[in-house]
DNA sequence: CGGCAGATTGAAGTCCATCAAACGTCGTGG
DNA sequence: CCACGACGTTTGATGGACTTCAATCTGCCG
């Protein structure tokens, strides 16, 4: 393997950091059929691999990027596991999604060329690098990729769309639940089990994201645990019967 | 004016109905500057006037479209509001959003080519249809309509951070607040006046876009009275003193 | 004028937040 | 190796914010 090249048009400073000398490609990155790739034939995803170059390393806890930071490029995540947050004036935070392997982070900044979220990796991860310019350009020429790009923005404004639902009209231990079936469905995606959670983030990250407190979701939890819907200890959640835990979103009392 | 030509690629049914025979051009607009076509040129501009040929007109009431319907369009508010909605199996809903002059709608349903949520005009309005296909094509030609579109789907998911932000994090007071800055905000920016507000939903709408019932809104309104900062008399609000109502929000207690 | 939808206000109840204590797990250092 | 402490989690008791239920009021339109 040879001593990669470093890609002249990356911003320099933080993203430069934790370079990895692995050849990055989407070619043969088994995510591709989640990920930034999909619906490019191979003739196209090669183009794409030119300008996916750089992977970084961002260790548990580390900022991937913070509200304010310039624009650059947005990121793929290619192992582990991120929240994104947004900050009230007083301090307040609001967790917005969680993002696992095959997921873009970084849409946001789009807009006016800074980020408003912040986002930080939960355990030690591994993203690929996509210069938004390059992306854009490339997206140009190759329709396919810019209709994944549209793709991409729309189904995360579909997202939030579920998550305003959560926020807005379910009561806690709904809440838990549609998103232990959300993560379950992610998982299940992507070949591990439907039925065997482990949490990436703590009790706080989790209320924070469902718009209740930690000590709500750990009574949540321990209820669908007496109720023989679910086992959990610490962050290990077993599903232990999803049609009934499905049942109670689709037809709630 | 001459007969209008029906443009060949618009998709039949529901779009067509409420045809006007006005001839649609950005060109010509006094939206330009806050909707679609910003950041273009005037040559870039009469590019895009070539697509935007129909304008349809949707009476109070009615809808835009509807989950679930074939996406074919998005559609820019030339005058009236609408709000966006989604539904939970059970009948509950969620109102995602209200949109007015100048506002793109529809972004929902590039992702997986059907609607995600439903649209209804809460006063008479009238649309400006944007074919997608072609205007996705168009953006493939022009750089700034690309960036623009981009730009206009980035600050949709920034917007929906900020309202996860309120769901989840501030009390009904705060919201409505919240609310009512917002578009105030959005109001002055349209040239007309930050202080008095002319809400076009009613208080349970406006309760299920907040997270709470429509008697709490009530009672927060009733509440931001009695402390004189603004009137409230059915749908008019005046907002009497601004820099103490944004206070409210930037430092809470 | 009468009827109705929407808005306000009050009283009672529920869900969740808050405060508090105890427990388990993990990593560190004695 | 165990003790210790930090952190995260669970569980209980109490209180508060918002919901629910209900009555009344207002303005609008037929």
């Amino acid at each position: 393997m040879s001593t990669p090249t470093p890609d002249q048009t990356l911003p320099e400073g933080a993203f430069l950091q934790g370079l990895q000398s692995l050849r990055a490609a989407c070619s043969n990155c088994n995510l591709r059929e989640l990920c930034l790739p999909v619906g490019l034939s191979a003739d196209e995803m090669q183009r794409v691999d030119e300008l996916v170059r750089t992977r970084r390393q961002v260790l548990r806890g580390e900022h991937l990027f913070r509200t304010g930071d310039a624009f650059h490029s947005l990121v793929a995540v290619r192992t582990g596991f991120f929240k994104t947050k947004v900050l009230l004036a007083d301090g307040r935070e609001q967790v917005t999604g969680f993002h696992m392997a095959g997921e873009v982070i970084g849409l946001d900044g789009i807009g006016n060329e800074r980020h408003t979220c912040d986002a930080v990796a939960l355990e030690d991860s591994e993203v690929c690098v996509l210069p938004y310019g390059r992306l854009a350009g490339l997206s140009r020429e190759v329709e396919a990729l810019h209709r994944r790009l549209h793709q991409i923005m729309s189904s995360e404004i579909v997202r939030e769309h579920g998550v305003m639902l959560l926020l807005g009209s379910m009561r806690a231990g709904e809440r838990v639940v549609a998103f232990l079936l959300n993560l379950s469905r992610r998982l299940a995606m992507r070949g591990y089990s439907e039925r065997d959670l482990h949490l990436r983030m703590t009790r706080e990250e989790l209320g924070s994201y469902l718009g209740v407190k930690l000590e709500t979701v750990s009574r949540a939890l321990s209820k669908l645990q007496a109720d023989g819907l679910l086992e959990v200890s610490r962050r290990n959640v077993r599903l232990l019967d999803l049609p009934a835990l499905r049942a109670l979103l689709a037809k709630s009392e």
